[in-house]
DNA sequence: TCATGAAGCGTGTATATGCACCTAAATCAT
DNA sequence: ATGATTTAGGTGCATATACACGCTTCATGA
């Protein structure tokens, strides 16, 4: 307290767990996107590619809870994988309120080409980091 | 290999590094922001109100660097705690290439008022996951 | 001094993220 | 059957994030 800095409100816990986290991400995500750069996709539309690859159409929903996003953040995320052809987006027909997500042709491939440099992000992330480390604390901090 | 789903590049590892890490970042992120929504802060501009509380005014450069984040990021990030009277940023005077970001005295009282709900996020997360652990997961990452 | 390179910033563009609010379609209770 | 409720989506708005490109100002060496 000799600063002249500071609320002075007794300071105590000087990191916010928050900014710690949301740092790390910003600087995984950099990795992968940077190692996905040749193939034209983020680490956030491969995700989506990859959960439409495992689970096949989903409507967009659904497709939102597994990846833990907003409805409306996945629905806009999907955007430019439409533009790019690689994902179709086509009304349910059994339930007319359905959005079926598809990947499409085009979008395998990219998933296909893509694979490998996600391997090589993984592998220059597990030289830093145990993914186990990082997943049970992910498990830790829950969906909600 | 009897699902017809797939791309069939021998799978192997199921998770995403960092999409998992991405997710536990935004469910933090809510959390944080949610505590703090009655102070109409982001925990992202919380956390710049308080670099700036501790280490005084800074040019916006430094400032990224502090937080990690591209300098054009943070610079966008000022706006509207500049438009909300928060943060103040004028010309440097030695350089004039410098912008120094400083916070206004609303900007201090705005800190003040956010910490104790911040705390209360800090300690929701502290049941969930042990602090140290994000911190030391996050230094294993490292900045770049 | 003055050309040149470096340092600090801003803008354009594009994606990512989530909230509030609204519409339409299906379901359900009476 | 029909009105209320629930479910699936969409839009407007605001912030967050980063890259590519370009401008201004400072420092430096010939």
């Amino acid at each position: 307290m000799s600063d002249g800095r500071g609320t002075g409100t007794g300071s105590g816990e000087d990191f916010c767990t928050c900014g710690v986290l949301r740092r790390a991400a910003r600087t995984l995500t950099s990795v992968y996107d940077s190692a996905l750069k040749p193939t034209g996709l983020r680490v956030t539309q491969f995700a989506i590619l990859r959960i439409l690859d495992k689970a096949g159409p989903l409507p967009v929903t659904r497709l939102a809870a597994e990846a833990a996003l907003e409805r409306t953040t996945m629905a806009r995320n999907l955007d430019p994988l439409e533009r790019r052809g690689l994902v179709r987006v086509a009304a349910g027909e059994a339930d007319a309120r359905n959005r079926l997500a598809e990947l499409t042709e085009a979008g395998r491939r990219a998933l296909a080409e893509a694979l490998p440099h996600w391997r090589r992000a993984q592998e220059e992330v597990r030289r830093r980091v145990d993914p186990a480390a990082v997943r049970s604390l992910a498990e830790a901090i829950g969906s909600h």
